[in-house]
DNA sequence: GTGTCATCTGCACACGTGTGCAAAGACCCG
DNA sequence: CGGGTCTTTGCACACGTGTGCAGATGACAC
C-alpha cells in the first residue's frame, strides 16, 4: 500500500527486459524495435508509470526549473509580469519556483542561494537592486539571469535586461499634461526604487525644459522609504499629493499608479476635484486604473510581455542562442483623470495658440 | 571554467578523506570528530560548496517541495493565499512550484501530473473543482492534498479543506441591508464556482426568510460562465446590475467584490448614485475595495490567513500529525457602498420602529 | 603483552534514470 | 558454410548524496 512509486525497474521486471531497454522504449530511441516499445510503452501506461524527474535531473544535469524573485507577490505590478514567465515556462516544459524578497537584499541573496541548490536552469528576477556581492553570488552560479527593470545602478555583463524606457514614458506622461495647458506640474516619487525613479523624474524634467518651462524644485516630492510594499505606496501619494498642491501645482505626474491612487484619495478627502481642479497621471497600467475614480490617465508597461520576453530570453540562453537587452517603449493611456487646468489653464492654452 | 559545481567528493579529495565523512561532518552527524568536522565545514565553506537538491532528494526521498495551483494568478483573492502559502513554506525550508489552471479541469490534471513528475512532497489547490477523475488522479500520487475554497461536490476523505463559511458570510452580508432597511435586495452570481455560489445564494434565502421577507425569482441573476476570469466578473456585475434594478430592488448583494465593482461601474454609467440610490455589497475584502468609489462594504475572507492554513497543515500532514479540516468564519466590513434606501426604505424603517 | 571497549573512518550499496560499449542474434552475400 | 553487416539487447558506470556495517585506530585496564 505503501509502498513507493513504480519505476523503469519494475517495468523491466514486468516485461522481462533490462532497465535500460525499457529507458530506451520510453524515450522513443531508434536503438530499440518498434514492437517492443509498443509493448513497454503500454506496459508503462497500465502500470500508470511517471518518470522520476528528479532522478532525471540528477543524471541529465538539467532540472528543467526556473527561479522567479519578485520584490512583493501582492504588488500589482508583478502579477501580470508572473504571468507571462509562467505561461512562457510552462508552454515549454519547465516549472517555476516562485519566491518574494520584499525587497530585502540580505533575503534575496538567500533566495538566490535556494535556487542555486536545487540547481534550477536560470533565474528570473524581477525590480530587485542588484548589489555587488550580490552580483558576485549571483555569478558563481553559473545560471543565466534575466532581469525585469532592474533597479541596479551598475550594469553587470552577464546580466540580461528586459525593462521599460522609464525616462520616454514620464516625458510622455508631462508632455501630455503640457499640451493640455498645464505648466505648474508636479512629480511625486520614491526612494526605494531608485533607478526607474531617477529615470522617470529625468523624463519630467526633460519634457518641462523642452517645453521651455522652469522646473522648480518645490513642485518634485520624493518619499524616503525602505521596504516596498505597494500600501506604502498608497500612503505617500495620500500625504504628498496634496502638499504639492498647495505649493500652487495643477497637475501631479506619479511615480506608479499605486501612488497615483493615493493621491486620488487624498484629493477626494481634501474635496478637490479630480480632474477640474488637478490632474493625476500614474504609471504602469495596473488593472485596477480601470476601476477607480475618475480611471486613471497611465503611462502603460507591457508587464506581461515583460514577463514573456524575460522568459524567452532565458530559454533562448539555455539553448545557447544569441540574446539583446530589451528596451521597450511604453505608451500613454487616456482615460479621465486629466483634464486642461481650470484657470491659468485657459489662459495659458490661449496664450499657446 | 565551465566545470560543474563542487561536490562533496572535491572535498574530500582536498581534505584527503572520504565522500562519506564529508556528508556526515555537514550534516553534522556525530560520528565524525568534532575536529575534523569543523576542518571539513571550514573547507566546503571555502570552496563555496552548495549542497545538490536534486540529490539529496533522490537519496531521501524527500524533495522540499510543494506545489501550488490557483485558477488564476491575476484574480486578486488568490494573491493574498499564495502570501501566505510561500510565507509558511519559506518558513519551513520548503520551496513552492506555483502553476495556474485557468480553472480548465483538463489543464489542471496536466499541473497535477506535472507535480507528480517532480515529486512534491505535498500539493495546495486552490478553488479547485474536484472531479472524479482527478479524485483518482490525486489519489495515485500518494501525496497530502490540501483544498482551499474547493468548489467540489462531493467530498473525499483523503482530501483535506480550508474554507470560509460562505452561507454566513452572505447571511451576514444580508442582514446588514435588511437592518438598513432594504427588503428589496438582489443577488447577482455565477456559474462558473458552483460551490461557493450555492452557498452564498443559500445564506442570502436564509437571511430573507429569517426575516420574513418573501424571496422573489425575479432578484436573482446567476450569470453563466466557465472559465474564470476576474475581468469576466466585472463585466458580469455591469450587466446583471442595471437589469436588477430595474426590476425595483434597491440593494445589491454580489458573489464577489469584482461582481460588485462591475455594479458600481454598471450604476455609474447609468447615473446612478451609490450608495443613495442603491446599495452594493460585495464578498472577499480583496485590496481594490478600498479604492473604489465608494469604497465597498463587504464580507471578509481571512485569504492570508487561508494560505498559511493550508500550508500548516500540508506540515502536519507530512509530519505525520493529525490534522482537521478547517472552516473559517467571514466577517463584515463596512465602507461607503451601503446605505438606508431612500424611498421605499424610509418607509419600511419607519414601520419597524 | 593481551584483551576490551569506544571512537572514528571508509567501503559498498542505494536512490532512479541515461548512455557508451560490447556482445549476441539475425540476416545477407559471396 | 564462413565472414561481414546491421539490429537489438544488456552490462556497467555515471550523476551527488546518505548510511549500515565492517574494520582501523587508539586508549585503557589487567
Amino acid at each position: 500500500m505503501d509502498r513507493p512509486h513504480v519505476s523503469i525497474k519494475d517495468i523491466a521486471r514486468a516485461a522481462g527486459v533490462s532497465h535500460s531497454t525499457v529507458s530506451r522504449a520510453l524515450r522513443g530511441s531508434p536503438l530499440v524495435s518498434p514492437e517492443t516499445r509498443e509493448r513497454i510503452q503500454r506496459l508503462a501506461r497500465k502500470m500508470h508509470y511517471t518518470p522520476n524527474a528528479v532522478a532525471q535531473s540528477l543524471q541529465t544535469r538539467r532540472t528543467n526549473t526556473i527561479g522567479l524573485v519578485v520584490t512583493s507577490i501582492g504588488d500589482p505590478f508583478f502579477v501580470d509580469v508572473v504571468k507571462g514567465v509562467e505561461e512562457v515556462a510552462q508552454q515549454a516544459g519547465l516549472s517555476v519556483f516562485l519566491n518574494s524578497s520584499h525587497n530585502d537584499p540580505e533575503r534575496e541573496i538567500q533566495v538566490v542561494e535556494t535556487f542555486h541548490r536545487r540547481r534550477v536552469d536560470g533565474i528570473v528576477v524581477a525590480s530587485s537592486r542588484v548589489g555587488s556581492r550580490y552580483a558576485d553570488d549571483l555569478a558563481r552560479i553559473r545560471v543565466p539571469v534575466v532581469l525585469v527593470n532592474s533597479q541596479a545602478e551598475a550594469d553587470y555583463e552577464f546580466l540580461h535586461l528586459v525593462a521599460v524606457d522609464d525616462q520616454t514614458g514620464a516625458r510622455l506622461a508631462v508632455e501630455h499634461l503640457l499640451h493640455l495647458g498645464h505648466t505648474r506640474i508636479g512629480y511625486i516619487g520614491v526612494t526605494n526604487r531608485p533607478k526607474s525613479n531617477r529615470r522617470r523624474l529625468a523624463g519630467y524634467r526633460e519634457a518641462l525644459a523642452r517645453a521651455g518651462v522652469t522646473a522648480r524644485e518645490e513642485w518634485v516630492a520624493i518619499a524616503r522609504l525602505d521596504r516596498v510594499q505597494h500600501e506604502g505606496d498608497v500612503e505617500v501619494g495620500q500625504r504628498l499629493g496634496p502638499r504639492l498642491l498647495a505649493r500652487g501645482v495643477t497637475a501631479l505626474f506619479c511615480y506608479n499608479d499605486m501612488v497615483a491612487i493615493g493621491a486620488l484619495l487624498g484629493c477626494r478627502a481634501r474635496g478637490i476635484a479630480v480632474p477640474e481642479e488637478c490632474s493625476v497621471l500614474g504609471f504602469d497600467d495596473i488593472e485596477l486604473t480601470r476601476y477607480v475614480t475618475p480611471p486613471l490617465t497611465t503611462v502603460h508597461q507591457p508587464k506581461r510581455e515583460m514577463g514573456r520576453l524575460a522568459m524567452q530570453m532565458l530559454l533562448d540562453l539555455l539553448a545557447g542562442r544569441p540574446v539583446r537587452d530589451r528596451i521597450l517603449a511604453p505608451s500613454l493611456v487616456l482615460r479621465a483623470s486629466t483634464a486642461p487646468p481650470r484657470r491659468e489653464g485657459v489662459l495659458s492654452s490661449r496664450a499657446r495658440a
